[in-house]
DNA sequence: GCGACAG
DNA sequence: ATCTTGTCGC
């Protein structure tokens, strides 16, 4: 699919700070893809080296609701920011952008690995990807960020609301029974409650829903075998 | 100034 | 996130 580079990510962290500031402006926290009408879902996911100098990504789009496997993109690029809390975008969309360049079928609905809205000015990975795609995104972080909450009862199923400067942002979900809760929050296109109701839909027996486990595994198997092969 | 802090 | 083997619990 074309992708439209709103705005270059090979800034600093002055300017990525101005950046979130002005596009958070811009996300619509409303509505979404309705799960009886779900048919495409993706998953991002990235890897780096040791050295800290190439990040290597991977995409899927599972069909929905079997969640079976209809397209891969695997990719690398390099990297030039470094993990700073609150500005994760900044290094790992670069190559995920790359990724959806590759893509043949457009998806209802994108899950990242990471936050949403629930950061601290409001453009999460998620949400900043979303911008750029112009589609429904979905943060699915495995810790906080930032905001408060009560913990969730121990079944599958169970969520308390994330508050961040009194106002909800996400859901703290449990995936699984007597298992640490994931952090849901929407990217864009799509409200925090229908993004916890995804989120929830698209998982199986594990913890981390299926689009983003499955581009963690695939991404970890890639950057592997890409660095065994001694490639550059 | 100190502690927190997605991946 | 990455570096790494085995070990504990459901
Ligand atoms: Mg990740």
């Amino acid at each position: 699919m074309k992708i439209d580079r709103i705005h270059s990510l090979d800034v600093q962290i002055d300017r990525a700070r101005e950046l979130q500031l002005e596009l958070a402006e811009r996300l619509v926290l409303e509505g979404g893809p309705k799960i009886e009408r779900l048919r495409i879902v993706a998953g991002c996911d990235v890897a780096f080296d040791s050295a800290g100098k190439r990040a290597f990504g991977a995409l899927v789009l599972l069909s929905f609701p079997e969640l079976e496997l209809l397209e891969l993109v695997r990719g690398e690029a390099p990297l030039r920011f470094p993990y700073i809390p609150g500005y994760l975008s900044f290094r790992e969309m670069e190559v995920l952008l790359g990724l959806f360049e590759g893509l043949k079928t457009v998806p209802d609905a994108v899950f990242a690995d990471g936050q949403g809205i629930a950061h601290p000015r409001g453009l999460g990975l998620a949400s900043h990807l979303g911008l750029f795609l112009g589609l429904p995104t979905i943060g699915c972080a495995k810790s906080r960020l930032v905001g408060t909450y009560r913990e969730p009862g121990q079944n599958r199923g169970d969520s308390s609301p994330l508050f961040y400067r009194e106002r909800p942002v996400g859901t703290v979900l449990r995936t699984r029974a007597n298992t640490k809760p994931i952090f849901v929050s929407p990217g864009h296109l799509i409200s925090v409650e229908n993004a916890a109701a995804l989120a929830l839909a698209v998982g199986g027996r594990f913890r981390v829903p299926e689009p983003t486990r499955s581009a963690d595994r695939l991404v970890s198997e890639f950057k592997r075998e890409t660095i065994q092969r001694g490639l550059v």
